[in-house]
RNA sequence: GACCUGAUAGCUCAGAUGGUAGAGCAUUACACUUUUAAUGUAAGGGUCCUGGGUUCGAAUCCCAGUCAGGUCACCA
């Protein structure tokens, strides 16, 4: 059943009074505008013939003349809306203001205008409108948001339920929300252009993957009829990123789309984007020193004001360093046993069944990792928490895995890439066999087992990198929701 | 998945102890030819999230559910 408010009926009732009156609420024809909001006000010239098009924000009528504010993808400026000096389609000149104007317009309509500028007694630059005419009439309602000449905004259009659900409005009636994705959008494209300098290919890999490998986390699952398979959407593009290598490519990268069926809250979405780059050739050294000049210049062209500085060289810590410096504890070497009591000493959860990897990151997680708000690097993780990182060269049972860590979040996972193929399938085994969720699936399930044959015939030593990209922009927009950074969040359905 | 908080007009919100549902903006009507949170006067607008229960009487109290936010768990 369609439920109307008094205000929707209103509306529609006026589609069929501008039909009467022979407007189309809906024309077809191409519009031409000369200008901008933006270019109107940057090189303002009085007299200047122009014509624009745009949303109706405000209609403010004081008898035979009005003011209202015309809205297009630059900015908002004044129009003025004189009785007897409008021309509309087939209506006589001394009924448009009356009857459209007055009567018909709403706020919310998109409108074209076409007139020449002025400053008003205020100063305010406004177009002074001669020709109207209405593009798309709007039978909704907006959120009537307002500011005051100090820019004090009142009655804004806060419930972020209606805002990630309906985001077109939150888009038309709060500016700023418009910055952040246009500034999303703009980090994306400067990362591209940094690794296309270094000339790294950008490349596609499977989104439909009929093995879910290169992380553990749970994929969401789909089906392909003409295969008679399940499919999955991907948890991860790693291995095939390094498939390319092995096929000869030297550096890759894709900005790849993930997609895990797993909790969702302030920082995780069921989809999210992870820019993972992989270049031959180089090891996790070469890559730390990469990814200092790589933030550095992000960083310099996108924080804001106030926000968290980062300036090469970044401090390079040994996680078991960290975990020293914030517990006293010197876990090196240490067995399954004594780092359960350790936990227990610090009131960390701990149980028989986590692996001494688990408690590590654990004990990392609690105590340590709040603590790096200026960027730093976290080095050489436990072998056994990295199942497709290398040995470290000389340091035992440690990896050459770092991750870089600002405002107590992980912003980027990095390591030099394993290639030895049969060590590497016997860490997916062990790794897989661990892993308690996947006790509905056979080995298999996350096995890959073309990957292992791929590493068979020779990987360049490799240095690869995953940048949480969403996250990256929540820090460079300084937002504390992932919500904040996503056009259209996931949520459950409406009713 | 667990716990906490919330849902009232198109929007932002108020509605102690249960007793005819309120404001501002928006809408409608009238007035007003340089206003800018325009102004003045008047009017209309509600499935008080849904379903049960208690009660003479529920927006309000109780139970169940839906949706959202937060905290935790899992994870990036």
């Amino acid at each position: 059943m369609l439920y109307l408010s008094e205000q929707q009926i209103i509306r529609r009732k006026k589609l069929d009074q501008l039909k009467t009156l022979g407007i189309d609420p809906y024309p077809s024809e191409e519009y031409i505008i000369t200008t901008t909001v933006r270019k109107i006000k940057d090189e303002f010239i009085e007299k200047k013939e122009i014509s624009i098009a745009g949303r109706l924000m405000r209609l403010r009528i004081l008898g035979k003349a009005s003011f209202g504010e015309i809205k297009d993808h630059t900015g908002s400026i004044q129009i003025y809306l004189k009785k007897n000096h409008l021309l509309l389609d087939k209506i006589e000149k001394d009924k448009v203001y009356d009857i459209f104007i007055k009567k018909l317009l709403d706020i919310g309509d998109i409108i074209g205008i076409q007139g020449f500028l002025f400053k008003t007694k205020m100063k305010e630059m406004t177009i002074y409108v001669q020709k109207f005419t209405l593009l798309s009439k709007s039978i909704r309602p907006l959120p009537q948001v307002k500011q005051d000449n100090k820019k004090k905004i009142y009655d804004e259009f806060t419930n972020v339920e209606q805002r990630y659900r309906m985001r077109y409005v939150d888009l038309i009636v709060n500016d700023h929300i418009k910055n952040t994705f246009v500034k999303r959008t703009q980090i994306i494209q400067e990362i591209r252009n940094f690794l296309n300098q270094k000339e790294y290919l950008e490349v596609e890999t499977p989104i439909l993957q009929s093995i879910p490998g290169g992380a553990i986390a749970r994929p969401f699952m789909t089906y392909h009829n003409a295969l008679g398979i399940p499919l999955y959407l991907r948890i991860a593009n790693e291995l095939y990123l390094k498939r390319l290598i092995v096929g000869g490519f030297h550096g890759v990268y894709e900005f790849s789309k993930n997609f895990r069926n797993e909790g969702m809250d302030r920082v995780h979405n069921p989809e999210f984007t992870v820019l993972e780059l992989y270049v031959a050739y180089k090891d996790y050294y070469w890559m730390m020193n990469f990814i200092e000049r790589f933030m550095e210049q992000i960083f310099k062209k996108f924080q804001e004001k106030n926000s968290i500085p980062f300036h090469s060289p970044i401090p390079r810590i040994p996680i078991l360093d960290s975990i020293q410096k914030y517990t006293g504890f010197d876990i090196k070497n240490m067995e399954k046993k004594e780092l359960r009591n350790i936990c227990r000493k610090l009131s960390i959860e701990e149980n028989e069944k986590m692996r001494k990897d688990k408690l590590i990151e654990n004990i990392f997680e609690e105590k340590c990792k709040m603590h790096y708000v200026n960027p730093t690097f976290i080095i050489d993780y436990p072998l056994y928490m990295s199942p497709l990182t290398k040995k470290h060269r000389v340091k035992q049972n440690l990896s050459e895995r770092f991750e870089l860590i600002v405002n107590g979040q992980e912003i980027a996972n990095a390591y030099s890439e394993l290639n030895d193929p049969i060590d590497q399938l016997n860490r997916l085994k062990t790794q897989i066999e661990s892993q308690e969720k996947n006790r509905n699936h056979d080995e298999n399930f996350y096995l890959d087992k073309d990957f292992i044959r791929a590493l068979e015939f020779g990987m360049p030593p490799t240095a690869g990198v995953g940048i949480g990209i969403d996250r990256l922009v929540m820090l460079l927009t300084k937002k504390d929701s992932i919500q904040e950074v996503l056009f259209f969040p996931q949520m459950r359905p409406e009713k």
